[in-house]
DNA sequence: ACAAATTGCAACATATAAAGTTACATGAAG
DNA sequence: CTTCATGTAACTTTATATGTTGCAATTTGT
């Protein structure tokens, strides 16, 4: 099944946004992750919504950070994004009439809401600034002096 | 995301074969599922492959049950369909050049990973016999002398 | 005032995968 | 030899993420 890449996508997008003063159009960010700018706004959406981010029009606009990046967790910019659903596999019929199917649904939905539970909490675990602080010992892990924009693939 | 529902799907059906002596075919268990016999026999042909049940051809074929319910596992019959992913949300490229994208991966993946092992790990723990008593165990629930055919919906 | 830059958004196109359908070959039983 | 069944390929349908185009709205610089 095709993966929904959004969360990955968003948080790339604001990892890039924290390395940069001032504000980014989504022109660059689209530059950066090898998409279309309105991609990035349409993802961005729910952030300004949240209040995570800001954007502005017009010349010199863009988006720019709006939020303490140690209080905001991946399960919060996963929420903003409109908690799509994580499993990839599920129930045929939510209600079935069926007996046999109830059986199913029961002994699969148990074990389904668990992961998802458990994925939802470690996504509650980390912090933006812990991403952050991560991206910052890979680069020195890359020899310090190199800017990043040296490392970022074309 | 549309979710992969044939998981569910066979077991469903491997539920209804142990509730029937002799041979069902694909027509028949079609009816039951609503849905199609092709679609059906394609589910199962990964069980096949593994020994879990057979089919025969021509007049009085169908499907009928190989194997010891007790030792087969809902992680088995999730193998015999190939593996198929079992999350809807990933990474968005999986050898990223950009760093940042590179601690995002890093982070996502490790909660992806974990969140994998236990939903498969689950599924390892349910046999098809268990799922069996589940099913007595809601007949008898709903009036021990009803017979399946008329709880099942049409 | 006007031109340029930028977001917002709707509408449409593309890609991918599950699910459903059709058609026909193969084989078994009466 | 007819009928009933599976096996399978090819095609259609459906759903969803992703990509693209076009244009209105808004802000800034000249």
């Amino acid at each position: 099944m095709k993966r929904d890449s959004r969360l990955s996508g968003v948080l790339h997008i604001v990892l890039h946004m924290a390395r940069q003063d001032g504000p980014v159009t989504s022109e660059m960010l689209a530059r950066q992750m090898d998409t279309n700018p309105v991609v990035i706004r349409r993802i961005m959406a729910g952030l300004r919504e949240r209040g995570y981010v800001r954007s502005e029009k017009g010349r010199g606009g863009g988006w720019t950070l709006a939020c303490d990046l140690s209080t905001v967790t991946l399960r919060d910019i996963y929420a903003a994004l409109g908690n799509p659903s994580l499993l990839a596999i599920g129930n045929r019929t939510e209600s079935p009439g069926c007996l046999l199917e109830q059986a199913v649904n029961s002994a699969l939905g148990q074990a389904f809401q668990d992961a998802e539970a458990l994925l939802l909490s470690r996504l509650g675990e980390v912090t933006l600034a812990m991403l952050g602080a991560d991206v910052s010992r890979r680069l020195r892990a890359h020899g310090g002096s190199r800017k990043l924009e040296d490392i970022h693939a074309a």
